[in-house]
RNA sequence: GGGCCGCUAGCUCACCAGGCAGAGCACCGCCCUUUUAAGGCGGGGGUAGCAGGUUCGAGUCCUGCGCGGCCUACCA
């Protein structure tokens, strides 16, 4: 713990206030908030103090609470000698109770005039500066209150997140799905590609993994004849950090059944116009100096056309595409897979020139694993992911309910893995074994869509508190 | 993992020509009953991220480490 002479100092008041046998952590108040105390007429008020003015015998303070911020004005003659030495033993930070009178200033300002007050809590650290406020990086993440004490903007972002997550469940709720929970703890990791936190239960003395998606488990439940379902919490994956991934991170997942991915593009499309219009009252906004248009229909390329148009007239050719990552200078690792080279080439070249919504279509089998191959040709699935201002927002698919078809995938995939019986998740084969209806499913990134939506350039800027190293002291 | 940048008072930042570590706000004391970046006078507060090195002398130069940011890589 810091000491310092501040602390000292307001150590030293809240000691000499508890000897005027004054509750200084105190309790339930009924109050106004800030925003509805009127023009005139008795108000009870509590916030915390953001700033003092003092002017010998009277003082002006600004008070806070999370509707606005009003000042307030105490006079020794109207509150009496005792409690004006009270009132000065407050700092800067406290949070306080009141109750006045409105009244305007010379300068019109709306202004309650104090008949009695009381300290809620008392502050025993000094806030960071009034004009600058807070701009350390890292101490706004790790100190995240004080982030949202001083900053309204960085206040504004996290009610705006709050806001899309109530408007998504609106949408969905309107259309008929419902809000389902699926276990966190998994024991195969499955849904995603993703590495895994391990984490370990005693009594039952088994391994256990944070889950990656929740996406198995959601399809269980259409095997359970639930049709219209969506989940909207924490995945983890335990890889690198960046301004697009967190290790923890929120995401939608939903599924339809007897729907396929042409209604997901539907439904995409909806709740995303539908977001912007309640947030921007407009289906046009700007994302780091980009202008984003969601006028509909959004543009649909295929997974193949990309490539071709960059000169790859067949993706599955190694050798051209081995000659396009030379001609882009993109580095690759010894065992890249020719789909992870086209990722590559894929994010470097044309991700970011994805700026108005756009579909890429028609993924290769091979990089679905879970995804139903296309009518017409069974090398491409019924999948497609979306991105809107160079960023990936959604992946959706016509869900592959063949069991067997499922199995073999899992197979394929994991052929070269030692312990595949382990990584292969029988639990959910059986379940399909069962039957499970056609169904479109969508996974959407909640965190990348505030982004969006808030203009933040970072996805720890739409995260409360984003996983930092701890720091020892 | 790699590259670049940052870390100085509670906060925001100077000082960098190697020579006693500074300002504003905040804080403490005194004055002040309509201020709002209130004002006036006086004052306190520092292991310059950490550890080494070079030097008569290091916040400043060098090396290592830590934490953070950006880029890059990994990761659908």
């Amino acid at each position: 713990m810091i000491e310092n002479q501040m602390r000292d100092f307001r150590i030293k008041k809240l000691e000499e206030l508890k000897n005027l046998k004054l509750e200084i952590y105190g309790r339930r108040f009924l109050k106004t908030n800030i925003s509805e105390v009127k023009e005139e007429g008795n108000f009870k008020i509590a916030g915390r103090i953001m700033s003092i003015r003092a002017h010998g015998n009277a003082s002006f303070a600004d008070i806070v609470d999370s509707t606005g911020k009003i000042q307030v004005y105490f006079r020794k003659d109207i509150i009496g000698k005792e409690n004006y030495e009270i009132f000065k033993k407050i700092d800067i930070g406290d949070i306080i109770g009141l109750e006045g009178e409105v009244f305007k200033t010379k300068t019109g300002e709306k202004t309650i005039l104090v008949k009695n007050f009381t300290i809620l809590s008392k502050s025993l650290r000094p806030l960071p500066e009034k004009w600058h406020g807070l701009r350390d990086v890292e101490i706004r993440f790790r100190k995240r209150y004080l982030d949202l004490i001083m900053n309204e903007s960085v206040k504004d972002i996290f009610k705006k997140r709050v806001e899309i997550l109530r408007y998504i469940r609106e949408f969905l709720n309107s259309k008929g799905f419902v809000e389902v929970e699926t276990p966190m703890m998994h024991p195969i990791p499955g849904g995603a590609e993703a590495r895994p936190f391990i984490t370990y239960h005693n009594s039952l003395d088994i391994e256990l993994y944070l889950r990656i998606a929740p996406e198995l488990y959601l399809k269980k439940l259409l095997v359970g004849n639930f049709e219209k379902i969506y989940e909207i919490n924490r995945s983890f994956r335990n890889e690198g950090i960046s301004t697009l991934h967190n290790p923890e991170f929120t995401m939608l997942e939903l599924y339809s059944a007897y729907g396929d991915y042409e209604e997901m593009i539907e439904i995409t499309e909806g709740l995303i116009c539908f977001l912007s219009d309640k947030i921007f009252g407009s289906n046009t906004f700007e994302y780091q100096g980009k202008k984003i248009d969601l006028t509909s229909p959004w543009k649909k390329i295929k997974y193949t056309d990309i490539f071709k148009e960059i000169g790859i007239s067949n993706f599955r050719d190694e050798k051209i595409v081995d000659k396009k990552i030379e001609e882009y200078n993109i580095e690759i690792e010894n065992d890249d897979t020719i789909f992870d080279k086209l990722e590559k080439i894929f994010k470097k070249k044309i991700q970011p020139l994805l700026i108005n919504p756009t579909f890429i279509v028609g993924y290769p089998v091979e990089i679905s694993p879970l995804a139903k191959i296309a009518k017409d040709d069974p090398t491409i699935t019924e999948r497609f992911e979306l991105f809107i201002g160079g960023i990936e927002i959604a992946n959706a698919y016509s869900e592959l309910n063949d069991p067997i078809e499922q199995l073999k995938r899992f197979e394929e995939k994991f052929k070269d893995v030692d312990d595949k019986k382990k990584k292969i998740d029988y639990d959910f084969i059986e379940a399909l074994e069962y039957g499970m209806p056609p169904a479109g499913g969508l996974g959407i990134g909640i965190d990348r869509l505030v982004m969006l939506f808030t203009n933040s350039c970072s996805i720890r800027e739409v995260i409360f508190f984003p996983l930092l190293k701890p720091k020892n002291e």
